[in-house]
DNA sequence: AATTGTGAGTAAGTGTTACTTACTAAAGTG
DNA sequence: CACTTTAGTAAGTAACACTTACTCACAATT
């Protein structure tokens, strides 16, 4: 995912490089330009050469995490079958993405939202991808027959969607461990099982 | 909700409104203590007084209109005698509640989630005892044989909440109309009896 | 070979902003 | 009355995101 197609000059890279690292440490908003500058060893102006602001920065960075992340998921969809094996696929894939990279998953759900530009970025883009990718299954499996006619897909999408992401804000929230198996067997037996006895 | 039982004078007031008033036009980031101050005639020294900093502030603010949106949930339930029936009405009077008040759900679900301190404040609290009365109709539900014996009550939690919250997203990000009704009975109905044909 | 243009990077600001300090003035209270 | 507490003010200040105006190297064009 280069920048608009051009060259990725080493300033760049570093800037890039040094906020990732500054972004595992702490929050977005305590880490300050001076800072992101002097760990990637160039002046605070070089990061206005290659980003609008700060949050452009940030979107940026995110876009670079989620490229790597949907290459997995799709490839992972691709060697399914049946639309309930698919989205199984997709419920754990994407525990256990947010398992492994807890900074991308603390910055996706909790420090871009707050600013109504993230929804405009190119990183939100690859959001509507992933999200693209749940619906055509769910769609797909109503036609087949998979699933029952009388479901709402957009409704079950926001149920998966949901259910994946509120699991994963305790553990980003206040580190507890998740236990990918379980949650994600968890909430595939609840959504296409029913919990009613 | 006094604030830690002490008296409430007309400058506190007044800065709480005026605050409220400001996050009705725009995110908190972009308000600014001057503008607060001034739009309560106060000066801005006074808000340091009553606040510890301006998430100080968010947190109060929110914490007032969770206050009132809890006590309605509890009253409602109370009416309600079958676990299912009482989750469907948390499910529904949280989508209207989101709906009614799109400035109280955009600070819940996007404006202060991206600092830990958040978790601390005594708006978290109240969102804790939300959570804690959803996870005690579940348990109560498995043990009169309600709801499956087989799922877990945590798990089933993660799901109705992140499918609430995720509802809500696409409204108050996009400002689209959100049909309570049918998204309401649409979560129960995949929650409840599965999405598998 | 000289000229021009451009991309990479720097140095030194500047306005704004959240927050602090040190101070009144009045109202309780023993 | 003395003294503490409460409500509020006025005038800062340090830090921060972002800007401006510049240099230097090196291709491409004339």
């Amino acid at each position: 995912m280069k920048h608009k197609g051009k060259t990725n000059p080493p300033g760049r890279i570093k800037i890039m490089k040094s906020f990732s690292n500054l972004m595992a440490q702490k929050d977005f908003h305590s880490i300050t330009t001076a800072e992101i500058a002097s760990n990637a060893l160039v002046t605070e102006g070089l990061i206005y050469k290659y980003f609008k602001d700060k949050k452009d920065l940030l979107y940026q960075v995110l876009n670079e995490h989620f490229f790597e992340f949907q290459a997995k998921i799709e490839n992972r969809v691709a060697n399914e079958k049946t639309c309930i094996e698919q989205l199984e696929v997709v419920i754990f894939s994407s525990l256990e993405s947010y398992a492994d990279n807890r900074i991308f998953s603390r910055i996706l759900l909790l420090e871009v939202r707050n600013s109504l530009e993230f929804f405009d970025s190119c990183a939100y883009d690859m959001v509507r991808k992933y999200s693209r990718t749940i619906l055509d299954i769910i769609k797909n499996g109503i036609q087949t027959g998979e699933l029952k006619s009388d479901i709402n897909a957009l409704i079950l999408r926001k149920v998966i969607l949901g259910a994946i992401e509120h699991a994963c804000l305790g553990e980003i929230i206040f580190g507890k461990e998740l236990d990918i198996d379980e949650v994600s067997t968890g909430i595939a037996n609840i959504v296409f099982n029913g919990a009613k006895a």
